[in-house]
DNA sequence: CCTGCTACCTGATGGC
DNA sequence: TGCCATCAGGTAGCAG
């Protein structure tokens, strides 16, 4: 019940959520400058360490002024805007979002507000769990350096996933939740592959036969390619700052749904504690 | 190296 | 009605 009002109420971006930020933030920033950046919540740049949050956001604020952003891309479920000189990471964990104005006049609780002339981007996160870093090197991002493959690049063959799985003795669920193996799937789209390629939560990584790692790619796939699209229609907008992806309850067919009857079998939909988190399956039709 | 557990946060929820 | 303990979740850091 909670968890599903979480989605509707718009939180947990996972890959597809990034993706269709990225996308959609791409016409407003490449090619422009920064001509200020205020650090109004230190947490939110705050170093992994828990200390050196002020100094970090004087850091942050000089180094971004007078830069040009030079592109907007994803990597797991990192947005990177690289400058004409060093890299911006941000990270919306939970909670994190992207808010616009096209004045330099912003309203409400900006943690980082980087101005671009007569617009601002502001990234707002009510829980202090997102992240926004900058370094002239990307392999100091933390966690950056550690992603696994992206399941929407080249690399994210079967053969790959294949071994990956091969590898670890992970149940399936804690596998894919392991941004060092793949990154960018989050508790919603795992447990809505799992579904999709009928296999049951509990199972460890490497028990997984040929024909079912090649079921799990395709469903990977499938899932994020289908959430991808449902996020890109409507467009984000983050001109609007209660803007918040539509229409994802919709596409689920486990999550959130649990006591409900299965889409595609007689079973009712479980819920299970996996790793502290919850992992919605179906007895009736996951093997 | 690998896996397991907990802290970090705050809004929503539900019991009293 | 109102207060307060509990819970959710992604990741880093640490313990084993």
């Amino acid at each position: 019940m909670r968890v599903t009002e979480g989605v509707s109420s718009g939180a947990m971006p996972e890959l597809p959520e990034v993706e269709a930020v990225v996308r959609a933030l791409r016409p407003l920033v490449v090619g422009r400058k920064i001509t200020s950046c205020r650090v109004l919540h230190p947490i939110a740049v705050r170093p992994s360490s828990g200390h050196g949050a002020k100094l970090a956001a004087a850091r942050i604020e000089k180094s971004l002024r007078g830069r040009k952003v030079t592109g907007v891309t994803r990597l797991g479920k990192f947005l990177l805007m690289p400058l004409d000189r060093g890299i911006v990471a941000m990270h919306f964990r939970l909670d994190g979002q992207m808010v616009w104005f096209d004045s330099k006049e912003t309203r409400g609780h900006i943690d980082v507000a980087i101005g671009f002339g007569k617009g601002t981007l502001g990234f707002v996160d009510r829980r202090h769990f997102g992240r926004v870093e900058f370094e002239e090197d990307p392999g100091k991002i933390a966690g950056l350096a550690k992603l696994g493959v992206d399941p929407l690049s080249k690399g994210f063959t079967r053969e790959k996933f294949a071994q990956l799985l091969s590898k670890s003795t992970l149940p399936l669920k804690l596998f894919l939740l392991d941004q060092k193996k793949v990154a960018g799937i989050g508790n919603i789209y795992s447990n809505e592959a799992m579904w999709l390629a009928r296999l049951k939560p509990m199972r460890r990584a490497r028990s997984l036969s040929p024909i079912e790692a090649a079921r799990l790619h395709k469903s990977i796939g499938a899932v994020l390619r289908r959430a991808l699209k449902c996020c890109l229609h409507p467009a984000p907008n983050f001109r609007d700052p209660n803007w918040w992806f539509q229409g994802i309850e919709d596409i689920l067919n486990v999550y959130g749904r649990e006591g409900k009857k299965c889409r595609r079998s007689d079973g009712t939909i479980l819920r299970t504690e996996q790793g502290g988190r919850s992992t919605f399956w179906c007895r009736g039709c996951q093997k």
